[in-house]
Parts: C-alpha cells; sequence; structure tokens
DNA sequence: CAACAGAATGACTCTCAGTCAGTGTTTGTG
DNA sequence: CACAAACACTGACTGAGAGTCATTCTGTTG
C-alpha cells in the first residue's frame, strides 16, 4: 500500500510549495510586511490550509530560514576540506560566509530577519526546533575549524574553540548587518565602500587568531 | 510671559511620563509584549494621549533607546580620556562598552531589541532620526581613539579609523546579540558562560588592532 | 463673562493572526 | 454499489492591538 507514502510527497510537496510562496512574499516585500492572507493568495490555498501544515506564522518564517542555514551549513562543509592549516580553514569558512551573502541575498535578508525571542525551542517538531539545530551544527564546523588550527600551531592556543566559533560567528553576523543595514549611509557620509568591511574584518580576525611568535 | 516656557517644560515632563512608564514595562515584559494600552495605563493617560507626545509606537522605543545611547556616549567620551596610547583608549573604550551592560542590564536589554528595518531617518523630528544621530556620535568616538592609536604607533597604521570603528562597532554588537539570544542555549549545551565573550572578543580585538614588531 | 486654544479622552476603525463548523473528496469495507 | 470513515480544504468569524477623531474639559485672554 503506497498510498500512505503518496499522501506523505504530497503534504511534504504543500509544505514546500507554501514556503516558496512565503519566500518569495518575503523577498519582494520584506517579512514585517508579509500577512498569512498573502502567502495563503500566493500559494493558491484559503488561509486555513496554512494552519494545516504550519503551526503558525513564525513556523512558516522558520521554515524559510532553515532552507537558508542548510545551505550555509553545505557551504562551510566545503570551505573546512580547504587545503592548509587550521587558520586557512577558518578564513575559507568567513569567505563561504560572504559568499552566501552575495550568492543568496535573499537568503541573507531573511537571516536577518530572525528573531531568536521567537524561536520555539519546546516543540521539536517546529521548524524553530530544527532551525535550532541546524545552527548549532555550523557552528561546530566552525568550532572544529578553530580547534584544528589550534592543534596545528596555527590559532593561539589559549583559545577555547567552541567559545572562539561562537565569537566568530557574532562578529561577521554583526559587521554584515551592518553592511545590509548602514551600507547605504556609510558610502555616502563617510566614501567607504561597504563591501571593504568584509574582508577588512576577515583580516582583523586572522591577525586576533593567529599565533604570533 | 513664561507661559509659553512653562507649557513646553511641563510637555517634556510627561514625554519623560511616557518614556518611563514604557521603560519600565519593556524591562518588566519585553518590548514585544507590551502593548500601547498598557504604557497609557501605567503612564495614568489615555491612549490617545499618548499620540499627541509620540508619533506612533515605535517612536516611543526610540525615545527610550535614546537614554540608553547617550548613557553610552558619555561613558565612551570618559573612556576616551583613559591614561595611556590609543590602544588602551580603545579597550577602555570596549570595558566601557561591558560596563554598560552590567550596570544598565535594562538599557541593555532594549538596546538588543532595536530593529533598524524600523528606524525612520526621513523624519528629523522623530526618535529615531535622533537614535541614527547619537549612534553616528558614538562610532566617531571610537574612530577617534583608533585615528590616535595609529599615530602614536599602537595601532597598524595600515587600518582606516572609520572603516575600524564601524568593523569594531558591528563585530561587538553582533557578540552581544548572539549573547542576548543563545546566551541561556550556550551555557546549557556547553557550559560556557556567555558573559566570557565579551572581554574574550576584546581580547582579540586587542591582538588584531596591535601592532606586533 | 465669552471666546478661544491647548490638553485629554475613549469609543471607534482597521488590519491581521489564528480558529472552527461545515463542505467536498478519496479510500476502505460489506 | 452503498455507505462509512478518514482526509483535505474552506472562508466567515473572533480577538487583539495600533492608530484616529469627534467630543469634552481646563486654563488663558480681552
Amino acid at each position: 500500500m503506497g498510498i500512505a507514502e503518496r499522501r506523505e510527497r504530497e503534504r511534504e510537496q504543500r509544505r514546500a510549495d507554501i514556503l516558496d510562496a512565503a519566500e518569495k512574499l518575503f523577498v519582494e516585500q520584506g517579512v514585517a510586511n508579509t500577512t498569512m492572507d498573502e502567502v495563503a493568495e500566493k500559494a493558491e490555498f484559503s488561509k486555513g490550509t496554512l494552519y494545516l501544515y504550519f503551526k503558525n506564522r513564525d513556523d512558516i518564517f522558520f521554515g524559510v530560514n532553515l532552507r537558508a542555514l542548510n545551505i550555509l551549513k553545505t557551504l562551510f562543509a566545503e570551505a573546512i576540506q580547504t587545503e592548509g592549516d587550521g587558520l586557512c580553514k577558518v578564513q575559507a569558512i568567513g569567505k563561504a560566509y560572504y559568499h552566501f551573502s552575495q550568492e543568496y541575498p535573499h537568503y541573507f535578508g531573511i537571516f536577518m530577519s530572525f528573531d531568536p525571542e521567537k524561536l520555539d525551542i519546546t516543540d521539536p517538531e517546529s521548524n524553530g526546533f530544527h532551525c535550532h539545530l541546524c545552527s548549532e551544527e555550523v557552528m561546530s564546523i566552525v568550532a572544529e575549524a578553530v580547534e584544528i588550527g589550534i592543534k596545528d600551531g596555527s590559532i593561539r592556543p589559549e583559545l577555547d574553540p567552541m567559545e572562539t566559533a561562537y565569537i566568530l560567528w557574532g562578529q561577521t553576523t554583526g559587521i554584515i548587518q551592518i553592511i545590509v543595514k548602514q551600507g547605504e549611509h556609510i558610502k555616502s557620509h563617510h566614501g567607504i565602500n561597504p563591501e571593504r568591511l568584509i574582508p577588512e574584518s576577515f583580516s582583523m580576525i586572522h591577525h586576533a587568531l593567529m599565533r604570533h611568535s
């Protein structure tokens, strides 16, 4: 009896369709300005149906966010395979993050709309929970690169891998946020090309991690 | 005729009263969970009155945020007076930021709820605009410290002061965001005290700026 | 006191997330 | 085939909360 399986497949397809619709609207008009009615309209379902597939509005948002996170995880997993010492690997991950922001600006924008206050980690079925897990995996990749660097002597040994991973993650996200949100302003008021901040901050991170004898 | 002046004073007082009420509620129950009706109730005004003193909900929020920013500006202005070279001054500013987060945890939390997407820079009367100006001034203080450091040789000369100020600001804000958003989780899952990330990241920044001969 | 302006009100509108009783459709069973 | 049960979907409705506005109240001025 493949009926249950077919049903499950169809259900997944519909979930994906709804996420597609939401994703488009999020990109077109921003996350905050997108209503459930609009998502329903775009997905060609009634509003009530959305709630058969997703717990609430946030669940849909986190569903889209999860797509972005999975791409990032893949990019990071590739980056850590880069030839070279641990410090090189960390740098490769940084570049991958920047790459991601350029290659998937829509996902990156959605990323920026992420509001952890809404994250509901209590329900293991929710997309919020899955986002949580996935970002945990992403962090682990960074921590692993730092650990390799400490072991091979390219990174200062007094650093704690996981702690450093969180710091790098926070710092880099903060920079990118500045660029996205104030880039225009920085350019017009200070004549600084906001793009420059990224390689510049990577260089700073490089100096910060490097074991300088 | 001091009547107009008295009226203006009273008006300012009422604005302050409303901000006081909002601030308390923001601290007690979070920014997102505070309604205009609640603020009105707490301030002992009707809801309509709030709109005589503030443009909208965000204007109230940014009003509270401006208080936090002004404190920070003062702390930074003091920090840059610290004895020592430019690098010391940058560090003093970093410490001041951390200090701020400890001394004014409520303001710090409100700081974190800041959503730049809502910032309306078009209206020079709005608190959003004033927040924008104030953070600009805060940035300048950081840039000045970096410049001093470059001139006295304590900071790598190839850095650009304003650019570096933005990077430091972005990085630090990013870290703080991580702590606020994931602090609980970091603690429970990795046994890392999230507070540690702040001084740790300052140490990294120190390494990144330092001119190591 | 009459006329006016400033301050305050709260009932109202509007928008939007989320619900639920009801309808249609597919699958399973005698 | 008939009927039941499970599944899929609908859209009118509810409730909450932001923002408005016609009206009332209070203090000032001539």
